[in-house]
DNA sequence: TGACGGCCCATGAAATCCCATGATATCCCA
DNA sequence: TGGGATATCATGGGATTTCATGGGCCGTCA
């Protein structure tokens, strides 16, 4: 599965079309079409790009939990509801419905965010702040070796 | 995986284009393809260049990870989002993308200097001036046994 | 009918390919 | 082992394609 990586920053037009940056196009493709899911990512008021096999890998993640428990009707709710699959036209761009330009403060121009597995939409300002907050809070982050880390909560 | 190794110093053409030491292609081609992937190296001003396989090691790192975790989504905004996918054209160059090459104060020469797993990208005087310091602090540096050390060392 | 989404076409800038050059390496064979 | 013949490599330039962007037109659905 590419990786979604670097970012990009792309016009919203009046018909409210933005590029989908060429390599994620890519990364898409590969993974199972023109196509791309999106979803507001509440906690960071952006927009979370997934792929079809990344779908997947979410959907992977909520059968780990017991059917009906709460946790899992969360988080189907969560990741499932408000997730829109949006196809892109034959220049590559892609449609962001209106509530998630709202949410996002979208408004005519798009950051792109490779984030390896998935990306994100962002209001250009609002991403930079957001970056520079991550990278501090990445500052004295190390990656261990895999298996070197108790698995987190499900395991 | 071969190493990366010495140090070469290139000429940055007009369109930005920079041959990649033929050193460097074989052990880039050896993991993965003819492709690197760069990385600003913001604590030293210089460019970072990852082979697809090391860009994989810190993925699978990553998916340890609990999706949406607060120490993932700062893991991945610091690691991808800065991160750009480059494809070498037939002769073996690569494009510097723009920033970066500010960033590091590049203009019309490169010092491609190998480090093992990965390699870096400098602006010649300013390699020689790190490589001056870095030799007078390795100067006394023992190389410890493997297992010796704990893991977990947060820098 | 009017808003919206889909398609097609057009454009300039940038990236990519292909071919060419000289300078080093490397090889081969007597 | 010398030395020419052959690759490899870094470099340059022109031609071609891709890419992001903008606009127009048409069908659809309420």
């Amino acid at each position: 599965m590419a990786l979604f990586t670097s970012t990009y920053l792309n016009k919203v037009d009046r018909k409210g079309r933005v590029s989908v940056p060429a390599p994620f196009r890519a990364a898409l493709d590969g993974s199972g079409g023109s196509l791309v899911y999106v979803k507001p990512n509440h906690g960071l008021g952006a927009i979370d790009g997934l792929s079809e096999a990344w779908m997947e890998q979410i959907q992977a993640r909520i059968d780990e939990l017991d059917i009906y428990s709460e946790e899992r009707i969360a988080l189907e709710t969560r990741e499932f509801s408000e997730t829109t699959r949006v196809p892109l036209d034959p220049e590559g761009r892609m449609i962001l419905p209106r509530e998630l330009m709202a949410a996002a403060g979208i408004v005519d121009q798009a950051t792109f965010v490779g984030l390896g597995r998935y990306f994100q939409i962002w209001q250009p300002e609002q991403f930079d702040a957001h970056k520079a907050r991550q990278v501090a809070a990445a500052k004295s982050l190390t990656l261990p070796k895999p298996g070197a880390r108790p698995a987190g909560g499900a395991a």
